[in-house]
DNA sequence: TTGTAAGCGTTATCAT
DNA sequence: ATGATAACGCTTACAA
């Protein structure tokens, strides 16, 4: 009845829509009124605390169902002073590497009734310093990310650690040891393709690398380290770096390795996509892989995808999501409270077409 | 001072962390008994609204700052029983598709003070009846979908119809005329691919379908109404239909094509990743790619990446998102209170290396 | 132009 | 086992 009551005043107002609406949604006190009882008793059942006899349960139970009762979970939030929902800050959503990441902090969050909120920081300053001021007005419960070192990203980590709000870094910054940070294991999963060259006879392996970016400096240490390692010296020359992880950077980076005396029988590149524009080189020049040439990608992306099929190091994705999100659940439930961690997650060779022993013709 | 107390306290609280801590947010009072006034005046200059002398205003303004007030949206909210959260429902976010139309939804509505809330609805029933649950708790201001008709979806559709709560699919059902309904138009893209290869000179063209699918049924309607405006007799024999839109698919529909007598000069293929299929079938038979068959695919998905590149119906992704996400507004700020709309949004044919014109020897 | 005070729908602390 | 009642931090008549 008061259902219907509410449903025609609904429709009235669509013809003085000039009137703000006023949506009356069912408190627990229209319930309590409807069961008989005190609103504490209500909300006792609905909160699932403190003692209440089953059959007050049972018709409190009866009274929610019928009148279509939602608790709302904002005046909770305003009572507990705490809020259900984190946030997951990206600097593009669009970039699959990321929307696999939140596919999976999405998973265990809503499992374990928190809400997420996605941010696409992008790349502009200004948008995540809003960010962070909305964050904080809606009182979230933590926060994980995965962006870049920026000023504005310090900004946003020095007041959220005043006001005590867990952060997370998935696989993003590295630079503030004050957060949880967890991310792949760059230097293995380099080594790993180092060793695995190594292994089939290559000993003349080059990388194809990018200037001023973390990740690839550490894939390098992990080539150079796997290289030294096993008794091979060290040749600079072999380390070729571009200024970003495109396509036509590994092309041209693969040209240049191809022009010399002496060009390398295996190349390392530190993304599938500058992997690309190797194979793009490779083949102009009248080589095969991986008759004349190994190749090996990074990120395992679309390395099912070329012609042919890349040997590439596949990032342990889901696993950054859902270590990420199990770290922030403790630290916001304060079930751990201790240092803040960093844990590093391995990378996995996956042996496709475009890796195989030396030419016999290698004479080095 | 007051903030060095509090983050004192807060340090001395991992000591006794057995004790459940509270964190104490600034509030509006605070800032008003620092600035030596009411709320109900600070409260106007944090909203912007009523009257507020210019020296009153910069009083606040700078309490606030030197104290880190946040304005707490969840009060603010209980009490004008209106949030500013909007919800993303997919089946997947992992899915290019759906996270390049989240992308264009976050943008907008942040730009507009919302939040983007998003859960991957999945595909059982259960999970999207706890995310109804969860965003009518939550008091959702608006909701954004891209899922398929099921009875999870009735059901949600339902009680926020009563709820008053706008709802939009963005390429999502088209079953329920009381939404707003925001999609691709499939039936123009597969005319315009028809039509691009009957200018080409083919006459003889076949389709890869899925069976039990709208978009498929939609876009055979598209083949089918072009070629009998533009005069050509429709042959039901062209038109093969699996059971999923995977790359086996495709790989299985063509080579039955290519084993009949008269094999077709030309195939749409209902999809990229079926297309890739396709020319793995036609490879196989020793015929080439555009030479001997054309081929298009559809969506434009991994098009740039085969080989040959693929010409393909381009979806207008982003502007599903947009248009979507504006139509939510206006109806959220209650601008619009017409009749639910449903808007179809042009497809793109993107041509590239894997069509030309039919072979000289098709006598057909 | 500013202040007072009554809610918004819960939870939590008392009583009973 | 249940009920009254006071917050939570804000907005908003209404009064001054």
């Amino acid at each position: 009845m008061n259902k219907d009551k509410s449903r025609n005043n609904a429709t009235y107002n669509n013809y003085n829509s000039h009137l703000k609406r006023r949506k009356s949604n069912v408190t627990i006190k229209d319930v309590a009124r409807r069961a008989g009882m005190s609103t504490s008793t209500v909300g006792r059942v609905v909160g699932g605390y403190g003692y209440v006899s089953d059959k007050t349960r049972e018709k409190v139970r009866k009274a929610m169902k019928e009148m279509g009762y939602y608790p709302n979970v904002i005046a909770r939030s305003l009572k507990t002073r705490r809020t259900q929902t984190i946030a997951y800050l990206v600097p593009s959503i669009t970039n699959p590497f990321f929307s696999q990441i939140a596919a999976s902090i999405e998973d265990l969050a809503s499992s374990h009734g928190y809400n997420l909120i996605l941010c696409n920081a992008g790349i502009k300053a200004d948008k995540l310093r809003k960010i962070t001021t909305m964050l904080l007005e809606n009182r979230i419960a933590g926060l994980i990310h995965s962006l870049p070192s920026t000023d504005a990203l310090y900004n946003l980590v020095e007041i959220f650690q005043k006001t005590h709000i867990p952060i997370v870094s998935a696989s993003g910054s590295r630079k503030f040891t004050e957060v949880d940070r967890v991310m792949p294991d760059d230097v293995q999963g380099a080594g790993d393709a180092t060793q695995f060259l190594l292994e089939l006879g290559h000993s003349y392996i080059a990388v194809l690398g990018v200037k001023n970016s973390t990740t690839s400096k550490l894939r390098t240490q992990g080539y150079k380290e796997t290289l030294q390692r096993r008794g091979y010296k060290l040749n600079e020359e072999l380390i070729v770096e571009g200024s970003d992880f495109g396509e036509d950077t590994g092309y041209t980076l693969m040209k240049v390795l191809l022009e010399r005396k002496k060009p390398p029988t295996a190349v390392v590149a530190f993304n599938d996509v500058m992997a690309v524009g190797a194979i793009r080189a490779i083949e102009e020049e009248g080589l095969s892989i991986p008759e004349d040439i190994s190749l090996i990608g990074f990120d395992d992306t679309i390395a099912r995808l070329t012609k042919p099929s890349l040997t590439s190091i596949a990032l342990p994705i889901g696993e950054i999501g859902k270590v990420a999100i199990r770290i922030l659940l403790d630290r916001i439930e304060e079930k751990d409270s201790g240092e803040p961690k960093k844990i590093l997650l391995g990378e996995k060779l996956v042996v496709r077409d475009s890796t195989a022993r030396p030419p016999a013709r290698s004479d080095l």
